[in-house]
DNA sequence: AAAATCCGAGAAAACGTTTTCTTGAATGAC
DNA sequence: GTCATTCAAGAAAACGTTTTCTCGGATTTT
């Protein structure tokens, strides 16, 4: 039951039984083992919520991601996960499913728990939700593309890198009409996104035609809207960017039902490198970004937060690089649509 | 910071702050808004550990499922923590990744923040390892098959009814040679479907080829595997049930790879019904199991047993149907492998 | 051999709550 | 007007730990 009826069966003081768990301090071998004998006989487990009372460490993390049926997420959660069992830690996870009431009720429910720190995992939310743990210094971890706010780790994702090798492949590929699914604009990463494919296009010295670029909105039913506006335009793009990989499987998708085929009337380009893109038929082409690291930087983030005495007046930057996977999604333009150089200039307009 | 601090600021004692937050008993109403403009002011939240170490109860409910790495499981996540916030509960999740440590570890984890319930969705593990659960008298509830043990509820799926769906409706598009490509047969979860598909097929006048039973893992790499195993058959079968939708979708890649087209050369079943599984290539059809409606049912038969002040000597059944949901993976079976009754006895040998 | 030091282990305080017990003022009954 | 009753709010105990303080016996030092 409780740490005092271990210390009565083993005629001893609630202290020792203490120290005997802790192994801190001296104990005598003698009672230590009689200690545990009894340990062992009641089975007893202190009660953690005692513990981190007095010790004012509640062990516990914070995890909070946009949507856990979103398959890139299930992956950081699993990599948070196996690393904090590794350093004796707990995480609490929330799965908002964009609801800010829901993040609010989570911040305040993490409070509550005194978790000593909160990673945040969701692409794009209202920053003053999170104030009530910037004003408890909780440390605190979002991974985003913002500067590094006061008191904030951060962990930036360079899209640019990973973009960049997918427009020049293309490019290489004899493509020039590519267009771009972003996510909901509103988020910041969404648009750093859109905004690297811009640039990425402009470096190659290709048009984006402003038509090209469709707003989606990180799921499939996304994709397979946007593929339908898509194929209607006058002028189809022969490839496509998504700015996520389960857009990219509604493009597909749809794509299968339209009769088109995929790399050979469409080339098809994803981001996350979810496991699941390598799997798809064709495999995806896809832009990676570690679901493992971000989350092993992610922990280790707050860790060291939480181990630092004084905390960092600002929060450390970490840099998280994409890269572009191939697989089988991508394939030369189409014959009639292949760049060449005197068209250039006049699909620009 | 504590309630020390909100009852000086508001020239209260602690008890009356305590009061004024649970809405119990009675506190003046001058009192109390008194009272909650200092905790608005403050920004005060009350500690859990603290609460829950002198109530008794931590309104935490544990969670443990295979490997959220599988899209099957964050779905029930997700609808384990909707209806958990309804409930003013939290969860605690763990993801074992079939590793007995891990799941042992996690229970004693559980038992240390004292939650008050715990799920067990993971299909198929070592009993055992929830005898400190058991021992301790705290509401579990089992997805499984297994009858109900003593004082344990018990999440029955009645795996028949959408197997047997599935056998008709293949054997409706004049299929005969039918696989199957279970989990791992340690599983009785996995045994259970097995069965079911054996016991349809009997039923229904169609002989099993011991054979064309393949035993996979429930992954999509198990899935390829699989289905490299049936090509190589000296006959072939014209339909395929997976007992997971993972593996279907391992299946169709590997199809995808071998030029066998689905469903014009193989006609493919999976089970789960993932939502993924309407967004494959085609679509595919799968027998339905409820997510949403597992998690439901164990979440409210872990509440109804804490709320019950003397719990139920045996535990309480539920039990889900399955049933099969069509889309485009199944078709007629190839023209010369169509089933003649004549040949029914011949091809049973 | 006496004094000084060390050290193992118990007593008790503390953590932040809820809840029981107590108190004292106000209300109602006669 | 006195006494009984009610009820709001404070005091204090309790929850299960860790940790500081204290004590007393054993060991070392001279």
């Amino acid at each position: 039951m409780s740490i005092h009826e271990v210390a009565r069966r083993a005629k001893v003081s609630i202290a020792t039984v203490s120290r005997t768990i802790n192994g801190v301090s001296t104990v005598t071998p003698q009672l230590s083992r009689r200690v545990w004998r009894v340990i062992e006989e009641l089975g007893y487990y202190p009660n953690t919520q005692a513990r981190s009372l007095v010790s004012g460490r509640s062990r516990i993390f914070g995890l909070i991601v946009s949507e856990i049926t979103n398959p890139f997420f299930p992956e950081i959660i699993q990599g948070f996960e196996d690393i904090a069992v590794q350093n004796n830690y707990e995480i609490l996870t929330t799965s908002t499913v964009h609801d800010p009431k829901r993040i609010a009720l989570s911040v305040r429910r993490m409070i509550e728990r005194r978790v000593e720190g909160v990673a945040i995992v969701t692409f794009g939310m209202e920053e003053a939700l999170f104030d009530d743990l910037k004003s408890r210094k909780i440390p605190l971890v979002f991974i985003d593309v913002g500067p590094p706010l006061p008191r904030i780790s951060n962990i930036r994702i360079d899209y640019q890198h990973g973009i960049r090798e997918a427009v020049q492949h293309l490019a290489a590929l004899c493509h020039e009409r590519i267009a771009f699914i972003s996510g909901p604009l509103i988020l910041k990463s969404a648009m750093a996104r859109q905004r690297a494919f811009i640039e990425s296009m402009e470096e190659i010295g290709l048009a984006v035609d402003p038509n090209h670029l469709i707003e989606g909105d990180h799921t499939m039913e996304g994709g397979i809207k946007a593929l339908k506006k898509i194929l209607n335009f006058p002028k189809r793009p022969t490839a496509v960017i998504c700015s996520n990989d389960m857009t990219a499987i509604g493009v597909m998708r749809q794509s299968y039902e339209e009769g088109v085929h995929i790399p050979r009337d469409l080339s098809l380009v994803g981001f996350d490198d979810i496991r699941l893109a390598q799997f798809m038929i064709p495999p995806l082409t896809s832009i990676k970004m570690s679901q493992t690291e971000i989350a092993r930087m992610a922990f280790n983030a707050l860790l060291s937060e939480v181990q630092r005495d004084i905390p960092s007046p600002d929060g450390t930057e970490y840099v998280l690089r994409t890269s572009l996977v191939l697989r089988d999604s991508t394939a030369m333009a189409p014959a009639g649509a292949r760049k060449k150089v005197s068209v250039l200039k006049k699909s620009a307009e």
